[in-house]
DNA sequence: AAAACATTTCTACAGATGTAGAATATTTGT
DNA sequence: ACAAATATTCTACATCTGTAGAAATGTTTT
């Protein structure tokens, strides 16, 4: 399993937007995901997304006058990777030092329901 | 409940130490603690000292020619606000979706078993 | 009290990140 | 073929982060 470094916030916002979609994405499609949320000039949104293919997480195809972009490191790996980051960061890697503060920072009863639930039916 | 916004790893590293020992703590012992992990100038030590302040996480008193810091944020809440917002900037704020992911990214079984023993005691 | 020393504050700088205007290239309507 | 429209690439810049040398300040030793 490879070490993928943090990506910064806006960049990880493009990566989750074309995570989600069907490979190739054009920007056009990411431009119009991301308006939802907040607003770029779309140089701002080129910007990021050459920055995702000079770091090898975004491969870019031309066609004509549109690039549509793939993604080159799953969603999964890079999630796994992040979270073990964090654990060890925050929590000295700590799982239970983790779900201690989670319920701190308001997870609602639901939530932490559902989680027993996975953990009961051995899912994970 | 406050919203801090997050730290840079330097200065949660240090931040880490500080929360660790009782307060006031002076820098030699902040740079003792660290340097086991790794080497840094004095000065920048200092450096992460004083932005910690400027951003209100540090207070300050001078003894003479040492410095004294002591937290103003809590672990506890700084935590449990970084574990939120990495939920929702990571997983759309699903507890389960992490928990999904730290299992891809081999957390063992005792964790995972002793998360459950957790919640299972309603300890949550 | 001068010298030697320890500690802190200033200043600096390179690289990363957020943001976008200007310049350039491609397509399309007429 | 040319103008209008549109998408992409270049260039730019302010702020944040990691890092630390130089300068200033306070302490101890002889």
């Amino acid at each position: 399993m490879k070490e993928f470094h943090s990506l910064p916030d806006g960049e990880l916002e493009i990566m989750q937007i074309v995570w989600k979609n069907a490979p190739p994405v054009s920007r056009s499609i990411i431009e119009q995901a991301l308006s939802e949320r907040r607003k770029l000039a779309p140089s701002t949104i080129l910007t990021f997304l050459s920055r995702l293919c000079a770091r090898g997480f975004l491969g870019v195809t031309h066609e004509g006058r549109t690039n549509y972009y793939t993604p080159l490191v799953s969603q999964k790996d890079y999630l796994a990777g992040e979270s073990r980051r964090m654990l060890d960061r925050l929590y000295g890697g700590s799982l239970s030092a983790f779900a201690v503060s989670l319920s701190d920072s308001g997870v609602t009863k639901e939530e932490l329901a559902e989680l027993r639930a996975l953990l009961e039916e051995d899912a994970l």
